[in-house]
DNA sequence: ACAAGGATCCTCT
DNA sequence: GAGGATCCTTGTT
């Protein structure tokens, strides 16, 4: 057992302050572990959602409980990983869209073509070895991602700004600030899609 | 049974 | 910065 273990209490909250919360948090299976660098959240009555047009297999799981993976096929290569959020009944996600490995690196080369870069979703679900079966089942030691409880990331270390890749939706949803970024020295530095979106969360207090 | 469209990534230029 | 890869999911005949 780990006591630093991320269950459906932590996962049941606003999707909001969940995708903000994984900053720093991680992600492991198996010999893989990835610290958690970007997030963005999806929730009901958003048209960049997946459940905005209803329930569907493959979205079922956002209404499932809290804690369970959602994990599905993009552009028809990349699994993308998710993370159920908010109680049962409401239909809402984090989407994982980059990490930094901390463990495993070889696997992760393997999986990567020899790369350990991850800013992306889809870099994220292949250095994981996640696959589309994989959706649905409760994050966790039996499954085939955990999430644990990492380091604190600081404000002061963390971009907001609009998510990516969502140009289907609504001009409304597309602007909301809903895309998290840790650009501290051990988060992204700066790399990925994001990279010159968003501002900081916190200003720089003014000097005393 | 069919067609369209993706919450992307990589390889060029 | 542009384009191709690649195939499942979904809504429609």
């Amino acid at each position: 057992m780990d006591s630093t273990a991320l269950g459906p209490a932590f996962f049941a909250a606003d999707t909001r302050q969940v995708a903000r919360a994984l900053l720093g948090a991680e992600l492991v299976a198996g010999p893989v572990v990835l610290r958690v660098a970007e997030t963005e959240a999806y929730r009901a009555g958003d048209t960049a959602c997946h459940a905005h047009r209803g329930w569907t297999p493959r979205n079922a799981p956002m209404w499932g409980p809290p804690g369970v993976a959602y994990v599905y096929l993009c552009y028809g290569l990349h699994v993308l990983l998710n993370l159920v959020s908010e109680p049962e009944g409401t239909p809402a996600c984090v989407l994982v869209r980059a990490a930094v490995p901390v463990a495993g690196l070889e696997t992760v080369r393997a999986r990567r073509g020899g790369r350990l870069d991850l800013d992306g979703p889809g870099k994220v679900g292949a250095a994981l070895g996640l696959r589309v079966a994989d959706s649905g089942a409760a994050l966790g030691g039996a499954g085939p991602v955990a999430v644990r409880r990492g380091r604190a990331v600081p404000d002061a270390e963390v971009v907001v700004g609009p998510r990516i890749g969502i140009e289907a939706a609504d001009a409304a949803d597309r602007a909301l600030p809903w895309n998290w970024r840790w650009v501290g020295p051990e988060g992204l530095r700066g790399r990925g899609k994001g990279a010159l979106r968003g501002k900081p969360l916190v200003s720089p207090v003014p000097g005393r």
